[in-house]
Parts: C-alpha cells; structure tokens; sequence
DNA sequence: GCCAACGTTGGC
DNA sequence: GCCAACGTTGGC
C-alpha cells in the first residue's frame, strides 16, 4: 500500500465540500499537470491520502482519504462546458487518468503548512520545497506515520 | 497584491 | 530542439 498527499484550494474544492457529499466520495478531477497525473495513475484502491488545502489562510493537511476506485479517466475532459475540457483527448485515448476518494478522517486540529516545516524528520519533502506547486505527491511511509502519530492529532 | 518558481506554448 | 514569453501556482 502507498501514501499519497492531494492539494486543493479550498475555493473550488474542500474537505468541507467532500464530507457533504452522498457517501463522502467522489472523483478527484482537474488536474491537468504530467507529473501530477503519473502519479494519479499509480495509485491503487487501499492507497491512503492527505488532503491538503493550500492556497488560503492557513495552508495544511486537513484530513485523510482512501483510494477507492484506480484508473479513472477524468470526466472533466470530455466536457466541452468544462474548465478543464481537453479537446486533444478522446474516450478511446483519455489523456487524464485519475482516481475515486472517500473521505476517511477529518483531521481537528489540521496540521498546518508551518508545523509540518518544524517537523525534521520528514526530510526532503516535494511539498516543503520552495517554489513547490505539484498538486499530487507521493507521502513516505516514514513521513505518513510521523504527521499521524503526532500528539495533538485528533481524527473525528 | 507581490513575487518566485516552474510548466507550457510557439516561433525559429 | 532551443529558448523567450507567457500563464499558473502558492506562500507570504
């Protein structure tokens, strides 16, 4: 099994969002980036992921999800009506592969982006980085268990 | 709102 | 294939 961490402005679509949703899952679309989609496409049903807010108040990992469907090609690109309607991409080829969440815990209080910087044992991080903008990366199991065994974390 | 970082586009 | 221009991301 794999660990993961999803960014997403809370604008367009939070954690909030996802636990009103019917069952609390649902497709995690738009990403439109390469590298953020190889990593999409490696994901399996089981993985776990962070879900990340960033780009607001206080940036940080604001809950955890599961993978529960692999190898989705993401309804978005098809849409003509769609901000992120890829005209380039066919149903026979899609070019956007993603993945099926559920919202597993919220987490109270969130680990923000200024812990998580204080934190050295999570190393050498894509996501501490300076200049960092990859939506989607991969989570170390070291560093999966270090944010979730830290003392003050609550989940609900 | 600013700015650094970085991905993408398009001319050559 | 290079690289300048441009757009986007994301922290502050």
């Amino acid at each position: 099994m794999n660990y993961w961490l999803l960014k997403s402005e809370p604008k367009s679509f939070s954690i909030n969002k996802l636990s009103s949703l019917p069952h609390q899952k649902d497709i995690w679309d738009g990403v439109r980036n390469y590298q953020a989609r190889n990593f999409l496409k490696s994901m399996k049903v089981g993985d776990l992921a962070f879900f990340y807010h960033s780009s607001c108040d206080v940036p940080g990992i604001v809950g955890i999800v599961k993978i529960i469907g692999a190898g989705i090609p993401d309804p978005t690109q098809f849409d003509p009506r769609s901000d992120y309607y890829d005209p380039k991409s066919t149903p026979d080829k899609p070019r956007w592969i993603t993945v099926e969440v559920q919202l597993v815990d919220t987490l109270d209080p969130i680990v923000t982006l200024t812990q998580l910087k204080a934190i050295e044992k999570l190393g050498d991080w894509a996501l501490l980085k300076k200049g960092n903008r990859l939506s989607v990366l991969p989570v170390t199991p070291l560093q999966w268990r270090t944010i979730t065994t830290l003392k003050s974390l609550k989940t609900k």
